[in-house]
DNA sequence: GGGATGAGCGTTATAGCTCACAAAGGCTGT
DNA sequence: ACAGCCTTTGTGAGCTATAACGCTCATCCC
């Protein structure tokens, strides 16, 4: 690796190293002839600019930090879900020559908004990508934002301060959902709900209720039991629904989880999913895809939203523009197995 | 946040700013007056080293690269090991000051050589971990040299180049595993082995047979039936042993999936897990936990073996310390509820 | 006692880039 | 042809640390 520096770039493309930086750094001002000079002899010398040197100079670390729940704490689905962030985190930073830098937290923690002000004034990251339930707590945004660093929250419930949120639209989505399944012939469409601390769970009954409406269908209490976002508790939810004399047709669960549960009891009743009974589940997870028959259910953007976060900074930090408001990426519905036409 | 630099250290304390770097730096040769001194002033005036700065001067990144394979190429159970490897890394890591940088790649893209180079050159990082299966491909593990980097493999099958390696113990832990069937009094001790391509698997059928040996059991092929590692070969697997007449009472598989398929068998055709069969796993997955009766498997030390790595790693940088051979990082057995004592 | 040794600390020289500003060059309109 | 202005390019001064090297002074040995 011999080492090549940006003199030796200018040496060679006969200009001052301040037109390399130009170039390198895809400034305006240089004339067309010019860049192309100056590009030839970066791809003859194989020349890599200096991180270290570009960031002390710039006052910019070209890092972007993306901090979550650690997901050993908690039961595993939430394993993909990071994948996913970082995934979609890893393509916005990499497409613009940043790096990301992870950082898993365990939120319980009493001094937990010391620990991630520490890490940021020992990293200095050019911006921050909090993902949900971290987005939620205001410790957290606030010792983040002590610190200066712009911020963009993921599926953030509540605001709290002024920085860009990115969310999904799980009540439009969960709308389309029960739509979908008035339109294969439910008229019998039962919902479970999740914990209530989960704000998006929230969203999705009223998409749900919404669906109904819109379907021309009338809502009943008799057709809503909760869970607790697990497996077992959608099971006990499924027992409760599947055991009545006139039992629904489709169960919609507001997540995959509990969706699972569902179809664990109807193979243990004896009921045959899809043909007698649809389920439909929230999220995605991996899960979704290993039961059987594979779950219809509500694809969270979780990737694209990360990306989309991490785009944003990357372009506050460049042009300066403001990170305010809410950005929505929209959820997709992907049809599996579990759903089918209502029996007669 | 008032911009502290060693300077202003350095006056309050009335040392030079090369004393304070050695002090920062922990290096020897400053009298503990001194460093006192020296330590007082950095935390009164809440002093950071510059990062970029110290890269620059110091030619080093600080920053330790780990490359694995993208989970979300594959089945989904991957998300879970590299969740474990990156958490055992970033321990590592912010033990000594370091950051950890995540690239997921997919191995089967041709130029999958040219990106890793362009990766390691753009960042620079002081050392690499490199996951399995990467581990394995000459043409990753090439590339990577190329560039003079230090590496560290982890599980790595065979031996390319020379640098330090660490694994864990499959074939000794599938003895005792094996071993602890033996003392619940089974004398009929099934084996599903996996994907032969699986390099671990292999170690796992030879620890099965150590631990028969060990045990006074006899070998017998009867009781060695081939899957492919995933959920769906475990319940054929199982089929074919438990429809016998004379079934086994342990059937003890060489992955989690596998195993969990045992289970849904067993549960298909009434037989009763642990009371009438022991099942036991290996890799300890998500899955292990939340299938019913909990797994009894073999806890992969993943975790500790990133974290084993990027010591190795940091140590190397730091104070010169040769990479090479083999380091074993020991698995433990998870006792849940899956096995018990022999049925009469 | 004289010189060798080495701990403890400081001086100076970079490291490789960006930024603010200055200078040069080219175009316009009159 | 020349003032005036915008575009393009260059200059020099940082940015904040570490590394190499050298100086001082105490200690030790013969």
């Amino acid at each position: 690796m011999p080492k090549v520096t940006i003199d030796d770039v200018a040496e060679l493309a006969g200009v001052s190293i301040k037109t390399v930086s130009r170039v390198v750094n895809q400034e305006p001002n240089v004339r067309e002839a010019t860049r192309a000079k100056v590009e030839t002899a970066i791809a003859k010398l194989n020349y890599q600019p200096n991180k270290a040197a570009r960031n002390l100079a710039s006052h910019h670390s070209h890092l972007i930090g993306l901090i979550y729940d650690d997901p050993s704490y908690y039961e595993v689905p939430s394993a993909g879900y990071v994948i996913r962030m970082q995934q979609g985190a890893l393509g916005a930073c990499h497409a613009s020559n940043y790096e990301l830098l992870i950082h898993p937290c365990q939120y319980r923690k009493r001094e937990i908004g010391q620990e991630i002000k520490a890490l940021i004034e020992r990293v200095r990251p050019d911006g921050i990508v909090l993902a949900a339930p971290l987005s939620n707590m205001p410790k957290i945004v606030r010792a983040i934002e002590a610190t200066g660093t712009p911020l963009v929250r993921l599926s953030p419930g509540t605001p709290i301060g002024n920085q860009l949120s990115v969310v999904t639209n799980d009540r439009e989505i969960s709308e389309e959902m029960t739509r979908y399944l008035a339109s294969l012939g439910h008229e019998q469409i039962a919902f479970i709900t999740g914990h209530p601390s989960h704000k998006a769970v929230g969203n999705r009954y009223l998409g749900y209720r919404d669906g109904l409406e819109q379907s021309g269908l009338k809502f009943s209490e008799r057709l809503v039991v909760s869970g607790d976002n697990s497996i077992g508790s959608g099971e006990e939810c499924a027992m409760q629904l599947l055991k009545r004399k006139h039992r629904p047709t489709a169960i919609f669960a507001a997540n995959d989880d509990m969706a699972a549960g569902v179809i664990r009891v109807a193979d243990r009743l004896g009921i045959k999913v899809p043909d007698e009974l649809s389920v439909a589940g929230c999220d995605d997870i991996a899960l979704a895809r290993q039961v059987y028959p594979a779950l219809t259910t509500i694809n969270q953007p979780l990737q694209a939203m990360a990306e989309h976060a991490a785009v944003a900074l990357i372009a506050s930090v460049r042009g300066k523009r403001p990170l305010l408001g809410t950005e929505v990426i929209p959820a997709t519905i992907q049809v599996r197995e579990s759903t089918g036409p209502a029996p007669e």
